[in-house]
DNA sequence: ATTTTAGTAGTCAAGTTTGAATACTGGAGC
DNA sequence: GCTCCAGTATTCAAACTTGACTACTAAAAT
């Protein structure tokens, strides 16, 4: 599941059409790069292929003042179907980066929904921990392979980081903090 | 700078002439699908891309007794010299995934190197994160970016669990814990 | 006796990432 | 006026990853 297709999804989502430049420097804004590298080919390469599926379509060539023209892309019916299910799987992924990137773009589920998820998260992760703890025995003779114990416990610490750092989050939610899609539907007046 | 391809290489330097499928079940030993995945296909391909490069050769295509015939691949001169510099590299990698593999295949390298490139990484954690505390500030109104805040929080406290854990590897390796390859050269009578 | 299942060993097409290159504009310096 | 540089916007080949599939053997289940 690439994790630029779900950017790439979320900036259209967020920003409306956009061309290929514009989400680079909006990611970039976002100084993504901290948690994952996302190259210029990789958003042009998922523009293009999520063109082909149908899930984005391109909404001509409009050429600006400076430099060369450029191709907008807007997300269809099929794209934001295929956005939110990427971002739900993605608040359960284990990987880092992409539970980051699930966070980053969680003002596009409704506040219980991202509450759901993230309690998911949290345990999973317990669940995985458990997981390296058991597994821990196998390995207290330093033999057959290298280092493990040692890799094992920092593989369990950022688990641990992630933890706490979720229930801290779940706790913002819950009081009220930040704001989601299905919240102040009318704010003028 | 491919993972598996530092992995397919250190296995081979450490276990000797291997066919795809033992790296595979070496690696799971390893417990490897805790900090990184590896798919069997990334193994072969690897195997296949390296043999072209000549950083490997076949080794004939043993029967075994079970299952089906096998290809052995070992280490070029070239290879052992491009397992040398990716080693180093990934010493030095802001990667999670690369440092932990770099540890784990430490022991091909001595003693004395290994320390200094796990404390140019320690200095390299430290610079990062006083990176991350200096763009803090820029991001305390939370409009433009999306949660960057609590997103480089996060991002904050991985960098330093990874720099207290290097530091107490440091220690370790420093008060003669572990083994390397430059040390007892005879180990017979 | 025969089907199922589990383990061994590997291939392949499709999708994705990477790094380098291209092409065009506007302004700074000479 | 001309060259060089920085920023804008994109393309491309080569390498890499992924998921599904093939094929073969041995032992367990029916």
């Amino acid at each position: 599941m690439s994790i630029v297709r779900l950017l790439v999804l979320g900036v259209l989502e967020l920003k409306g059409p956009s061309h290929g430049y514009a989400l680079q420097r909006e990611l970039q804004a976002w100084n993504i790069e901290a948690w994952t590298k996302v190259k210029p080919g990789s958003i042009y390469h998922a523009l293009k292929q999520l063109t082909k599926e149908n899930k984005l379509s391109e909404v001509g060539t409009e050429s600006s003042t400076e430099g060369p023209g450029r191709t907008l892309y807007q997300l269809t019916e099929s794209g934001l179907t295929e956005f939110k299910q990427l971002l739900e799987q993605s608040f359960l992924s284990t990987e880092q980066a992409e539970l980051a990137v699930a966070v980053a773009l969680m003002q596009c589920l409704p506040r219980s929904r991202v509450l759901e998820l993230l309690q998911a998260q949290v345990q999973q992760l317990q669940a995985y921990q458990a997981g390296l703890n058991q597994l821990q025995p196998d390995f207290t003779e330093r033999d057959s392979a290298p280092h493990t114990p040692d890799l094992l416990a920092l593989w369990g610490s950022h688990l641990q980081v992630s933890q706490n750092w979720t229930e801290q989050l779940i706790t913002r939610i819950q009081t009220g903090e930040y704001c989601f899609v299905d919240e102040r539907p009318k704010t003028s007046t």
